[in-house]
DNA sequence: CTAAAATCTAGACAGTGTCTAGTTTAAAAT
DNA sequence: ATTTTAAACTAGACACTGTCTAGATTTTAG
């Protein structure tokens, strides 16, 4: 058992992992400095010495989720070099599945929550490449003719807003039950990705 | 000038009024009760004569959002009846506009603000009866073969998320620049739709 | 006209983000 | 090795928040 010291050592890595546990437990409104501090065991504004303030708190928590999200986007893309098309559905699963396994990182990773994303560079950094890794499938896709030729970029946030956008409406609540009784989520992806990928 | 009563009169949808103001100037993370009261003219107090708690006000803020976006996505479709693919493509400019006009209320109304969506009936009624008029836009489509066919409430979710998707990125700055350079929203919008509607 | 209910005010409480001043420790400079 | 400096942390304060209570005022009902 460690003595309890007077400088943490890592005190700001435990911040945002102290961090994502609140949130998981207590959701977006329930996430304050205060809190976290106390988890990680140091006074109110020992934060103040890692973080400029809270936005800068919660864009470490973010740039942490992208990063959670991108490795496993990655992971369950990369098996499937050979099929462009279960690159895309696959990609798309493991979206959903990080989103509906960590609602509340999710929520402060797009839902505004994070008022100057700009300011974040770490931050800007990692959604830049997740898009990245997003056009690199599309482009396979494209390639295979799996996708209808176009600027990948353009089609990339077509298919990716899609994707996003579904997941977010379930998120939300605000699919119909009348759709909810009959499809799964991951049926309504597949058959939301087939308008893209073509009639069979 | 009328001389202040103790009775505001109307005070609830003064509140909501307020808070709209409130929602637009400062946005989510500004809003608060008393800010409301304040503007409203009543003590700190006074709106939980009206609303339970914060979420209440929300509830109708949202839900005052949702009435709103209902009225200019049916104005905006129904000069069209004639021609469902064009119905497709004003409905979601409309919700583009919407989005960008309104971009707090719209956060409010879809980014988890509002913790219990189900406990507000009036909100539950009028996000169904939004769900139910592109329902009828997608049937329309379908009717006139723009849309595959599907049930039409599957399709309904699927395209609505894509355009709902598309919009909250680009609120978000979650869209990159190599595409944000080079097309505007409706310019991405109209690819999307297209993705759905089919090649010409 | 009176009783009850609705509407509003004022005060209090715990919790919040953030600032300042000071304390302890680690790192750097001599 | 000792001193200086900087980093990491604590404690206290402030204004602001949501919400509760008790009481005042006004409207509505019986």
């Amino acid at each position: 058992m460690p003595a309890k010291k007077y400088h943490h050592g890592d005190l700001k890595n435990a911040l945002i992992k102290a961090g994502v546990g609140i949130l998981s437990k207590d959701g977006v409104g329930g996430l304050s400095l205060r809190k976290v501090a106390k988890k990680a065991g140091v006074s109110h504004s020992a934060p103040y010495a890692h973080f400029a303030d809270k936005q800068a708190l919660i864009a470490a928590i973010s740039t942490e989720g992208f990063k959670h999200l991108y490795t496993e986007l990655d992971a369950a893309v990369s098996p499937y070099s050979s099929d462009p098309r279960q690159q895309l559905i696959e990609g798309a699963w493991a979206y959903a599945q990080f989103a509906t396994n960590n609602t509340d990182t999710f929520n402060i990773m797009f839902s505004g929550v994070l008022e100057k994303e700009k300011d974040y560079p770490a931050f800007v950094e990692i959604s830049r490449k997740t898009f990245e890794r997003v056009v690199e499938i599309i482009k396979a896709c494209q390639d295979a003719g799996v996708l209808r030729p176009s600027p990948p970029e353009l089609m990339a946030v077509s298919v990716w807003g899609q994707v996003h956008g579904i997941i977010s409406l379930a998120l939300e609540g605000q699919i119909s039950h009348t759709v909810l009784d009959r499809f799964t989520l991951r049926d309504i992806l597949l058959f939301a990705l087939d308008s893209n990928v073509g009639r069979d």
